[in-house]
DNA sequence: TCTCATTATCGACTCTTCGTCATTTTTTGA
DNA sequence: TCAAAAAATGACGAAGAGTCGATAATGAGA
């Protein structure tokens, strides 16, 4: 009884996880505008009710892989943050992770972009915004982890008043928005910005030196450090 | 003959703002997906067709929305850029610009966030995606200017094969990414961000005091400077 | 003022998609 | 084997995008 029961759970996960695969690649061939219940029931060989039965429409498809997305980048974030060394060192470790994140599974940056700025909110389930929110918090705590570490240890002081998550907001939001921008902007290139992601990595290092973080990239490799840290997280599989 | 083009000319191009600002304040109401072609009709009191005489389909209206938006902050820019002052002291203007920008026309950058990141491009004319190239490359151009003579002045330096634009970049990104994360996070509070727009400024100072563009933001207050710029900016109407 | 060609406007129509739900099929366990 | 429960189906209603032939307004010339 428990293995039947078992077993159709099994087939159940098992037939969401393929939804969610399909509606990845819809996503990525067509859009956003582009994903329908309807293509999604014929390619999978069901019919459009029991897609409905795994998801109550559309948005919460969006979501699941928007959860997805941000699983995966706190996965990656907790594992980057271990990486032995100075506070700092670590600090660029998670720039390497975020950075290895995009290029290794840019469907998933892709689907946090679209959960950003359509209106998807109003028409899906609580708990998966909340598990979202969770994740969001887990990553910005792992990332302020790193910010107080310092802070405790002398390599870097903040003003009075501002907290070590205004850093990381900081941090985040440079991320986020650079990586946005290159993916939507077409005339980069045309106006004098040659390599973006390089500009990125100058631009964090240097708000970093900025908050006076030791020791400073003037003293460091951190570049180097950011590629040994991408190899070693893309390493397995 | 002349006059009787004109008032019709006139009375399209009047027409077509009325277009705009109708989609505007829908846009605003039920997001992106609830803006309807049949609605605007209805609201305007015109048929459909007559809607798409002006619009050849609903994401053309979208661009030019986002083309209106894009137009409105290269002059708000334009101005910041000849603030009295020396290079840094510009920059501040500039973010200050920036700021008011979001704060003045909130629906403007509502809109370029979704035209950022819903794939709306295949459908829309040539000409309007040029338009926001652009002003895209016009007002990088303007901030890469102020870069440019805070250079030549030795008031900061770049490493080998870093452009000015590439430092341009790394605020636009901060800056983007901030005011989307903003306006799509719940949790931002809860997380310990009590005021992520003192939290961007604070970023950004200190990403140009990682420059070294100087005099640094702890020798100046920079912060008033802003406040000021953008009193003036947001005085009139 | 009247005529007629040109231009503007209209809205019914097609097509597509979302989401529902009554019906049919399959599974389960006695 | 069989009846009840669970799962799967797809026709259907509603709503929106975009088209296009029919209709109305305009205005230049007679």
């Amino acid at each position: 009884m428990a293995t039947v029961l078992t077993r159709k759970e099994r087939e159940r996960t098992e037939r969401e996880n393929r939804i969610l695969q399909l509606a990845r690649e819809m996503l990525q061939e067509v859009g956003y505008l582009g994903l329908s219940m309807d293509r999604i029931a014929a390619e999978m060989e069901y019919s459009k009710g029991t897609i409905y039965q795994h998801f109550r429409n559309k948005e919460e498809i969006i979501l699941a892989l928007a959860n997805e997305a941000l699983e995966t980048r706190l996965a990656m974030f907790e594992r980057a943050a271990t990486w032995p060394g100075d506070s700092r060192t670590r600090m660029a470790a998670i720039g390497a992770a975020a950075e290895a994140f995009v290029e290794r599974y840019p469907m998933h940056f892709a689907v946090e972009q679209i959960v950003r700025s359509s209106s998807i909110w109003e028409k899906t389930s609580e708990e998966r915004r909340q598990f979202m929110d969770a994740c969001e918090g887990r990553c910005l705590q792992i990332v302020g982890g790193i910010v107080r570490d310092g802070l405790s240890q002398g390599d870097l002081e903040l003003p009075p008043g501002r907290s070590a998550e205004d850093l990381v907001f900081g941090l985040w939001s440079l991320n986020f928005g650079a990586y946005t921008i290159i993916s939507s902007s077409g005339s980069l290139k045309e106006n004098g910005i040659t390599d973006p992601v390089e500009a990125l990595r100058l631009s964090q290092n240097r708000m970093l030196d900025g908050h006076n973080w030791r020791p400073l990239s003037s003293d460091v490799d951190y570049p180097g450090v950011m590629d040994q840290v991408k190899r070693e997280m893309l390493k397995d599989e």
